[in-house]
DNA sequence: GATGAATGAGCGTTCATTCAT
DNA sequence: CATGAATGAACGCTCATTCAT
């Protein structure tokens, strides 16, 4: 096994057993097991469990943006733009029902928190779509008058919320069904 | 101290260290120090810590229902009664930190998933109220035709992403920015 | 066995094991398991190594210091102050080799520099007698004049080297050797 | 880099760091760092980390008796013998403090006890100046009369005591101070 | 021969749970 | 009943040593 393989296979088993278990039920023996190295080569890689967390979250968003991103044209009108980001993303955690629930993991956590009050309060980059489409349709008055905070809220919370019912089976979602959650998330922000 | 208050206390403190440092951070002894009682008495009053935790979320959703309803009036218009709750509910979040965050700790767990699930697939319900409006509101052609989860999700994601935001301080809600996120939450249900 | 036994056992072992194999030869399962306890028992007598570390320390010095000042008269003159000190000081190492053993490695570890910086710099008390012999000796110039920390260094110092040679078995002192010794250091640093 | 070259890059490394932070703060792998080979190559120079430091000791010895014994001339009067080597160890060690922490370290570990146990007991030896001197001193009556242990234990005592504290900082010794801390020493055991 | 990634036993410490008092 | 001291399995992490390259 090459460097980097190992590297990969310790990422994948502590995504999967976080994303399955969460951070405490989810040992760095175990991982190292699932990962199938000894417990201390983990750390050969990730200085601490914690820097293991926060790594694991910075890969995903790497890896998810581009993605959702995909397609993306900025001379569309704006509520298409909102619907190809939303669909895109929604589409995205269904997909990889693995990285949706670390994702949930991780921001019902103090890590998540103070990530999310970095990126807030630190205009911290990562995806800056989505606040430039809100930004562009409040201006010109064709999104509600909220703050940005609250924008996200009203459009990630449904959706994060219809994923997590898809992913845990208490509903399955198909191409019209996301295309009709997203249109309904645009409804609610939209003036 | 009579039985009951022994309980009471119990209850109390582990509600207020869970809900401030997550389940991991509130040890059984901590929560009994806090309770001033000793630490094998919390296991007279639950079997273990995960049944203190689900008869916690228990507890709580006894508490918060009534508080809710009041007020609530059948026969006003949907949209209205929709506002009443909803309001009603997003107000007792923000009045409530501890309660709302006890809440998205239970939630975001192995219990809150089973539970979930328990609820949804068992139809086993605490506040009917929420379902009752959606299903009259979908027959009447006034709420968009999406299965009875999707419309919780729809409902329930924003409400609790804003009133997040506004615990953990990213945004201060105030009763007029209250009612015009529960509108929007409204927007994107009605048809 | 009772709570005050149960941290005497601890002592005991922890003393034993230290003085015997050093402080990383002397681990916490070992330590308790010859204490006959439970590894998590330490911790409710002692907060943490260090800790369990500084207060054996601690312990052993209001053990000795009294030992010492028995039978010691002001009012004699300063050469049988300092052999009445020195020969109890020796007699105590050599009856107690776990005693000084344990000494020998608290002072050869970041603790004890540490403890001796305090005590030097900080005027930290515990056995100020000699001390204020040394001073008394210096004024009345019977003693050489060196600095406080010097005159310690060449009293100590070779008491401790002939307590460590006789209880690692290199030499066997007697009540006539020690009183010798003792006096040889006394010719070390008188006038 | 030579064989010779590697192997002396590793001893330099592994007592700077071993003086500085002793055996347990000194993990191999830093001293390979430091010694800029790889962790595998000290096993090629060393069978493992007791040897190691062992041999360092050996090294250590072998570099400092010839500086010692510098000047040495058989044909001086006793106490002018004794002043010699006395001060000579005594500079030696403050003009390298890591050569002088090191023995510390190493005396005060089983290695040295057993090193010391070889020494005394099996007469083999590596500097046998001050032996000699005893021996004759004592014979010719000018010393006093103790086995040669005690003489080492009255000599080297203070004279490793004040060291250390010039080292840890609690006194500053000149060259004036040196010779009478040397002086005081000789006091101690001549007759 | 030299390397340094990999290993896993062993460390100090925590905490849910038990049970003698 | 109530207690809280005692427990020991389990945790995150370190590091001497090995061995494939």
């Amino acid at each position: 096994m090459s460097k980097q393989d190992k590297r990969e296979e310790i990422v994948r088993a502590a995504m999967e057993l976080i994303a399955e278990h969460g951070f405490h039920g989810a040992p760095m023996a175990m991982i190292a097991e699932h990962a199938k190295v000894g417990a201390g080569t983990i750390y050969r890689y990730f200085e601490n469990k914690d820097i293991l967390i926060t790594e694991l979250y910075r890969d995903l968003e790497e890896k998810m943006f581009p993605v959702i991103r995909e397609g993306y044209e900025l001379n569309k009108p704006i509520r298409e733009r909102f619907i190809h980001l939303g669909t895109g993303l929604l589409r995205y955690f269904i997909e990889n029902p693995l990285d949706f629930r670390y994702l949930e993991q991780f921001h019902n956590s103090p890590y998540g928190v103070e990530h999310r009050r970095d990126k807030i309060l630190g205009e911290k980059e990562g995806c800056h779509e989505f606040r430039d489409l809100f930004e562009e349709g409040v201006s010109r008055q064709i999104i509600k008058d909220f703050p940005l905070v609250l924008l996200f809220a009203l459009s990630f919370g449904p959706l994060v919320s219809t994923a997590r019912d898809h992913i845990l089976g208490f509903v399955t979602l198909d191409d019209d069904l996301i295309t009709r959650i997203i249109e309904a998330c645009w409804d609610g922000i939209k003036k």
